[in-house]
DNA sequence: CGATAGTGGAGAGTGTCACTATCTATAAAT
DNA sequence: ATTTATAGATAGTGACACTCTCCACTATCG
């Protein structure tokens, strides 16, 4: 096909396709002359997976391009794809804070490899989560929000039985080939799914739980009717 | 004190501060002289909130800008806090997609309200949360990740604990504000905790489950190693 | 007292990012 | 034969989050 069929059929524009070759998100398509060229399936495959990276995981292109090429390259083991995906699914965090308030970081680090020792994680130090966690957890004390110890340790069982589910799910796939698409997919589209589940389920809490003992406010009642 | 004891204490560089003082992210401070302002400990908390907001939980300025006017304004009521911080929350979605791809789009809202009136959940039609949730299961099955159906359950399932525990957390402070301001936070810094959880729960589940059975990769003992 | 450093405020400039527009020389379609 | 489409290259755009530069002051130190 030709490149108004391949943005026909996945929706992206043709300047954006471009881009997209140029940034090696997609593959050229075969040459057939000096201005032409012959696009297959699995451009359209590919182009789908780069687009829902970036636009629905908010992926930057340049992380796109390195988890697809771990998807399509060839002589990966099962054994480092996943690793190899999460380092190249993190976006490169900025430097870190020079931040004042004690030594949060470093607590908010040893915090972190208390937890996973805890848990009897087995992670490797590298992992980018790490870094990741630690600041959040670091801002959170340097904000005063005392109290998540409790939820960390929930939010840590949580995490556990999800991950369970879905390393099951995916080692249930034949070839290391669709392994590696399904990690990629749902390491990424995963934390938007969650995030909006958590958000739609705060709200029915909030009302199941504070909503029934005091009257809706006017607003509120006129929403619902509508 | 002065600015550069201010910028001092949060961290955040004089340009910076300057700059979120004209964003409205943080008010001015008390003038006293034609170049002379004051700061009071209420600039350092809602500076350390504003950094929070946009460098860890990843808002844009205007949506901090948002959230931190519902903290900080008076007048609110606990019924319409939880709604409106999530609608400040929630970036602008860039327009819908205009796809190729069957109508996945009308499926997967159709999806979303089933799954909401499946789990009992009470949720305003107007909840950001609906379509990004939307969005990413019409990609997903754009993608042809359809044994996502069970994850889906098991997610829901797990959205509802998590956010069991977070309103049951948040309702246990005293007063509205320190209410608003709670739900602020960890709707925004929640996300980043839950999703670096959720690698690293994934890298563990990963070596308990498939590293056992097959050697390491030399890189991967060195890796162990250091 | 004077020199130096710091201040508030405003406007312009910077760097990054993800596109998007324009151009040229062709090739395909009608 | 004319219109439309194409590959590829270069340049431009708009949003965003700062960051720089100035200016007219003010604070403070020796």
């Amino acid at each position: 096909m030709r490149i108004a069929e391949l943005s026909r059929r996945t929706g992206v524009p043709i300047p954006t396709i471009k881009y997209y070759v140029r940034e090696g998100l997609v593959p050229q398509g075969e040459r057939t002359g000096p201005n032409q060229a012959r696009y297959g399936e699995e451009h359209v495959r590919r182009l789908r997976l780069a687009r829902a990276l970036v636009e629905v995981g908010g992926l930057p292109v340049a992380s796109a391009r390195e988890a697809l090429a771990l998807i399509f390259s060839s002589g990966i083991s099962e054994f480092d794809v996943l690793g190899k995906a999460q380092y190249a699914l993190t976006p490169p965090r900025e430097r870190a804070g020079d931040d004042a308030g004690g030594d949060a970081g470093g607590d908010a680090a040893a915090q972190v490899d208390e937890l996973i020792a805890r848990r009897g994680w087995q992670v490797k130090p590298g992992n980018p989560a790490r870094r990741t966690l630690a600041d959040a957890l670091a801002t959170l004390r340097r904000l005063g929000e005392d109290d998540y110890l409790d939820l960390l340790e929930t939010y840590a069982e949580t995490a556990e039985h999800l991950a369970d589910m879905e390393v099951r799910a995916i080692s249930r796939r034949g070839d290391l080939h669709a392994m590696a698409e399904a990690i990629v997919i749902w390491t990424t589209l995963g934390d938007p799914v969650l995030a909006s589940l958590r958000r739609l389920a705060q709200e029915a809490q909030a009302t199941r739980l504070l909503g029934g003992t005091a009257a809706k406010t006017a607003e509120e009642a006129a929403e619902e009717t509508a």
